[in-house]
DNA sequence: CCAATCTTGGAACGGCATTCCAGTCATGTC
DNA sequence: GACATGACTGGAATGCCGTTCCAAGATTGG
């Protein structure tokens, strides 16, 4: 049961969880998902596996760890702006939006994380961010929980979804841009079969056209729109 | 290349890409995603690896080939139903969220797929069903794009969420049953830091008596709402 | 200065996806 | 009816992964 001396512990300024935890993000970012190895982690760390398992129970809490700090810096509350409530939500919802962007092993990593523990302090943190600002948008109180939810789950699954495919037209190669990214699936849309897809085929030119982020909002427009005109007071 | 002869080349009935697909969504139906390896399947199969490899080229396919066939089967829209269009919606989102109830492992797999491949049948097939019915929903043709979008993020995203909930509930072992685990969760979250925690703290106890499936309506709903209210003609 | 305890890193283990390859078997040809 | 062909099989081997073990180094308390 660990007799804690109260003393600090730490004899060099060498190791500890929160390097481990600074160089696992690291990796994810620069080598993707499957980059971060315990060997490319000893590597880069210029230790042994046993040193970093003193610190880190397995990979899994690793990554808990990773994503739990990249997120809680993500939807931190900017401090001085008291803005509409609306504005709020949307400041949080693009927090997330960058952070999956700029970090996207964290799509991944967050429908998996929310899943092996809503215990965990990820899930808390992300409601209760959105949720204070559902409150403060005059929503009654029985409508809380699910107008909160609701848009959690859209913005976790959107920033995803998105993201991942942010992420595939910058891997393209350094001859691929974006733009002709969009082209290629908005060309392959359009030769869908005319039957069974009438409406992607349809829509395929907006593909070629359309702003990441500015979709993303659009979502989360539609979903505030709802929650308001249930009956709420309007704030924003 | 494979010059094709137009012979029928099963020798015995024995191994088909077909088979393997199925055993593999078996497999990963009764063990989980980490389940599914390669050991097992040949083991399942009364065969070897290169067999295997003979028909799949790599586990990424396969793990593709088990999600589309799962979602194909999900998303078809049933004959004989000429419903309205709102109800044609939640018909789709019900048929994705019980889709992956039952299979946990679409979840994380889903998300893996959109992101890997676009251009795969997944994302166009899930699109097109709902897209139709926005379509019919009567919403004006320069905002299809967006709540088709809209509608495919939230419900990709809150279903998996969803219905990854509900697989730890499963799995927390006979003697504990959803009841009770939701309580210790909502036990938890009422214990947050009255400061930092306050709305999680206020709305913990909807934890308890919320039902999933009228939950995830509600966003679905919600954004129907929003989708509708802005100046498309009612139609639903 | 010595024991006790925390911390380290190298070596080893079992399991995984994947590859290699020698073989089997239905079939088309003479 | 032999035989060459090519689709198909499955066992053995490879290399990387997460994880464990353990002997030694570092630090601290007495």
């Amino acid at each position: 049961m660990a007799a804690r001396t109260g003393r600090s512990p730490r004899r060099t300024e060498s190791l500890s969880r929160e390097r481990i935890v600074e160089a696992a993000v690291e990796l994810l970012d620069s080598v993707g998902e499957g980059g971060l190895t315990f060997r490319a982690l000893t590597e880069r760390l210029a230790t042994g596996p046993g040193a970093i398992y003193w610190h880190v129970a397995n990979k899994g809490e690793l990554l808990g760890a990773a994503t739990e700090g990249v997120v809680a810096e993500a939807v931190a509350v900017k401090p001085g702006s008291a803005d509409a409530p609306r504005e709020e939500i949307r400041a949080v919802a693009f927090g997330l939006f960058d952070a999956i962007a700029e970090h996207p092993w964290l799509a991944t990593q967050l429908s998996a994380q929310l899943s092996r523990s809503p215990l965990g302090m990820v899930t808390p943190r992300i409601f209760e961010s959105i949720g204070r600002q559902v409150r403060a948008l005059g929503v009654p109180e029985d409508g809380w929980f699910a107008a909160t939810s609701a848009l959690m789950h859209y913005i976790l699954g959107a920033a995803g979804q998105h993201a991942a495919n942010a992420a595939i037209g910058r891997d393209l190669g350094p001859g691929v841009d974006r733009g002709s990214y969009l082209d290629s699936v908005s060309t392959a849309w359009a030769q869908l079969d005319p039957d069974e897809y009438s409406f992607t085929r349809a829509v395929a030119g907006r593909l070629r056209e359309h702003d990441d982020r500015e979709q993303f909002l659009a979502g989360v427009d539609f979903i505030l729109t709802g929650i308001t005109s249930r009956g709420a007071t309007a704030t924003g």
